[in-house]
DNA sequence: GAGGAATTAGGAGTTTTTCCCATACTCAGA
DNA sequence: TCTGAGTATGGGAAAAACTCCTAATTCCTC
């Protein structure tokens, strides 16, 4: 990788336009180049065997699989590769979770277009860009030791789409595994967290903003 | 208003990258002119004062004051003003809730970008553009009424207790029934309701107001 | 490359839930 | 008073969901 190489990034994000819209504006560094686009994971992953790609931008919240599926798969074919989270959640654990899976970097929609484009540059340089907000409510979480965070990654995964009310089946099939494996999480996550029932799960999302707020924030 | 004017539009939407994004895609017709960007609602509201815009592309989802709110205030004191959603959200009882309150469409960010151009002369033009498996969706919710008022007594009772997240031993505890007889009543009450999870019963007492919000009620 | 953490899942048993009844009570109207 | 519709209650049998224990595999680290 010489220093003066164009990078190449792959763009994954559901919405259309979104992606449209950082596309034009992550091109104008002509330092970078944007090789290829996905609108699921799955399709992202399906490029990456044809398409030689440096850096992934990766929104979490996609249909389907959904994001930390994603980068799950992403990181275990193609550990070499630097994957960007490019989320919309502003949640220090959710950062946290995905930098533990393997993420290079963590920024949010919210922050300044211009720094897309520095944060691109510092991965490839080996870095990790992570937003400022978020990096220091990372370490304040670590201070604190809510309950959650003593879930496993995966535990954590599956701990959100069951507080979002996704089913077992649901989820076994989103995540590809058997539901004897889910509903084993389920049975550890409730004896970690002493929640008792979904509605439990939910409220305690919902209250730490592991996940929208359904009823209220909009 | 001639019909050869240039369309004054206002963006508002808390992602600066994303509003950067469909900004410079909006203007590449020359019809649509961008005078106006907020980042928050209570931003929109006070430069509805300063800045005359024709259509206002509202996201609903947006930190402070939500979306909803927003909306709720420019109808109010703006009522000739277009406002256009443009939510993330592929959900027909939220977009139905704010076409009630006086949106003028509702676009989501899954759908081609080329649409949204297309829809903004047609909120002009007075029409009401709504993406078509939203719009769908709503005939559907219309058709099918509020399905708590055909549940009997004592299954709206057992409806509320379990929607506020009592598990079925403590209702027929506090009942004095039989479990047997709570669980079929559980599940008549899913049938008639076609509401699956608990968490469903929770968000659905929660929007109508059937029980109190635990999470945000203080 | 041994040891430990993390992920996945099977077997076996328990609990929850559905589905299809049956019974009993109430109350309005013939 | 009888009748029948609507409501309230729960049993039996089967299915589905869940727990608990154990184990294989991979992956990471020292």
């Amino acid at each position: 990788m010489e220093s003066d190489a164009v990078i190449r990034v792959m763009l994954v994000d559901d919405h259309a336009v979104v992606r449209a819209g950082y596309k034009r504006f992550i091109e104008t560094d002509e330092k970078i180049r944007i090789v290829a686009e996905a609108s699921t994971g799955e399709e992202a992953y399906t490029q990456l065997a044809r398409i030689d790609v440096d850096v992934i931008i990766l929104d979490l919240s996609m249909p389907g699989q959904g994001g930390f599926e994603t980068l799950r798969r992403i990181i275990n074919r193609y550990p070499k590769k630097k994957v960007l989270i490019f989320s919309m959640h502003e949640n220090p654990s959710i950062a946290r979770q995905a930098l533990q899976i393997g993420a290079s970097g963590y920024l949010t929609k919210s922050m300044d277009p211009e720094k897309i484009i520095v944060a691109i540059h510092e991965v490839w340089r080996g870095g990790t860009p992570i937003e400022e907000g978020i990096a220091k409510g990372i370490t304040e979480l670590d201070a604190l030791g809510d309950p959650h965070t003593g879930l496993l990654p995966r535990e954590f995964e599956i701990f959100l789409l069951l507080s979002a009310g996704e089913s077992v089946d649901a989820i076994c099939k989103k995540l590809n595994m058997s539901s004897r494996t889910v509903f084993n999480y389920q049975t550890t996550i409730r004896k970690k967290m002493n929640l008792h029932t979904h509605i439990e799960f939910n409220r305690y999302a919902i209250q730490r903003g592991l996940i929208p707020d359904t009823v209220n924030s909009y």
